[in-house]
RNA sequence: GGUGGGUUGGCCGAGAGGCGAGGCAACGGACUGCAAAUCCGUGUACACGGGUUCAAAUCCCGUACCCACCUCCA
């Protein structure tokens, strides 16, 4: 039983084989913290988190790190139109994004650095790139260094494009490039239109690095020259892996074993950064459906595949995953605690091997339950215990366990229920005696009344049971 | 122009030569005072046209439409 992945260079699922035996390195790339974070930033994050989780409960030391972006061109842009500090915006949206992915049970990576902390790295790497004659100064005066993309003979090789096939950008500035598709590592200060502070010295002069050097820098510095794997979003696979990839390969570095590129969420037909409005700012999302509902809608999706956002299919997954919730309250009401050491079923193992499968996990989750909801009935709570387990681990697995207290204030809950459970006992009570006289239309009335205030209650065998209405 | 991906039932969403993943919705049944929850049952789905094969949603050829990337992007 291996875990295979789908690598984005070879263009096929493969066994994964670690470098260091027992150990995973995962270099994602996150997020450019300009804007707040949409369901369809979040989305990269649940895939590597799920990928992590399920190394980590497979035996393996996992090392994530996942960076930062918070300087670059469209922060510059954005805080100069709000007449704020970039790095004072970049730090808020940063703030936003921590929050929205915690909102969701994103676990934090290993470690989470930020470009402009890894400035010496970079300019350590572009020194080397010079050295070895893959990297220029602009001729022009500019302050900018660049990647000699000619120099690289496997350039082009992760997305399998021949350079001489790439459309040269027809709005780029060649300035003092020696040819249009080389890139840049070091962009030269603009004094006229950039703040100091967006300015760093270096060998070439004041400025700041180029986008792709940071990853270059950073997986170098937390994970090694080579490591295992490397992940991000789809459209990040050209230019931007692709340049990581030179560079770091170009300055004698292995770099990743694997790639690994999630598809995107999509509304009405477009990629969501086109989209209008902010109705599908995560906090907005949230009002609509909990955290955990949102995160299960997103892993009933095979990452490689698009999704189209729609709020019918999320309410649509809700509802799938209450059934699920329902189930192990209905299990723990039995059992009290359902134990959290619980073994996946085989299914769920076969499908989360394959290149984690997670809608057939999740299938199988279903299918687990289905047969926990039949020794509930039938009684038996010696197997019920293994089977509400075993539903447990592997929601947990999917960082979906609603037992989470990533969920919510746990203390909070406890108090409230108790309090709630005083005051609905009363009404219970006097329902039950309507019951009992037969006089049904008066135990309806009291049903009600407890519905109106979002509570539902259920008649089960051993008497009526209430809980928190979850529709929204 | 180059590169990659897609089109599956009322809806969402897997699968990748033979056995109808799973969920939601719907319908029928069991249970219930009625519900709810749960269980059981109910479906002639694979964009179109050819072809290969005993057998194709799956492989091949062609067509249509959609999407992404080609140096700002999860």
């Amino acid at each position: 039983m291996t875990f295979r992945l789908y690598d984005t260079a070879t263009r096929e699922v493969r066994d994964f084989v670690p470098l260091e035996e027992g150990k995973a390195g995962i270099y994602v790339c996150g997020l450019t913290v300009q804007s707040e974070p949409h369901v369809g930033h979040v989305r990269s994050a649940v895939n590597f988190d799920v990928l992590r989780r399920w190394l980590s409960h497979s035996g393996y030391a996992v090392t994530l790190i996942r960076n930062v972006t918070d300087i670059d061109d469209k922060i510059l842009a954005k805080s100069a139109e709000q007449s704020r500090p970039w790095f004072n915006l970049a730090y808020e949206m940063h703030a936003r994004l921590t929050e929205a992915l915690a909102s969701i049970n994103v676990l934090p990576p290993t470690y989470e650095p930020g470009a402009t902390g890894h400035v010496p790295e970079m300019l350590e790497l572009i020194e080397t790139l010079i050295a070895r004659g893959h990297a220029y100064a602009a001729e022009d005066g500019s302050g900018d260094v660049y990647f000699d993309v000619r120099s690289w003979p496997s350039y082009g090789e992760l997305t399998r494009q021949a350079v001489d096939d790439m459309e040269s950008a027809g709005d780029a500035d060649p300035r003092g490039k020696r040819d249009p598709r080389d890139f840049a590592l070091w962009k030269g200060h603009k004094k006229e239109t950039e703040p100091e502070s967006a300015a760093w010295p270096s060998p070439y002069g004041p400025g700041r690095p180029g986008w792709h050097i940071e990853c270059s820098a950073m997986a170098r510095k937390y994970l090694g020259p080579g490591f295992d794997i490397h992940g991000g979003g789809v459209d990040l696979r050209f230019p931007h892996h692709e340049n990581e990839q030179a560079q770091s390969r170009a300055a004698g570095q292995p770099f990743a074993s694997y790639w690994m590129h999630n598809a995107w969420i999509t509304t009405a037909g477009e990629k969501m950064s086109k989209s209008l409005g902010n109705s599908l700012l995560v906090p907005k999302v949230l009002e609509r459906v909990r955290g955990v509902e949102l995160r299960f809608y997103m892993v009933s999706a095979h990452y490689r595949s698009h999704v189209e956002f729609s709020f019918e299919a999320l309410e649509e997954a809700a509802v799938g995953y209450r059934r699920l919730e329902n189930f192990l309250e209905r299990a723990s009401a039995v059992l009290g605690e359902i134990p959290t050491t619980g073994m996946p079923c085989a299914d769920f193992v076969v499908a989360m091997d394959d290149d984690l499968g997670t809608p057939a996990a999740v299938a199988a989750i279903f299918d687990v339950a289905r047969e926990g909801n039949k020794l509930l009935e039938a009684g038996d709570s010696a197997a019920l215990r293994g089977t509400a387990a075993s539903v447990r681990a592997m929601l947990a697995v999917l960082g979906l366990d609603p037992a989470d207290p990533a969920w919510g204030s746990a203390g909070d809950d406890a108090a409230l229920t108790g309090v709630v459970d005083a005051l609905v006992a009363g009404l219970l009570e006097q329902r039950a005696e309507a019951r009992a006289a037969k006089d049904y239309a008066r135990a309806d009335v009291i049903r009600d009344q407890i519905k109106a205030a979002g509570i539902e209650v259920e008649d089960t065998p051993t008497g009526p049971k209430w809980s928190l209405s979850k529709e929204h």
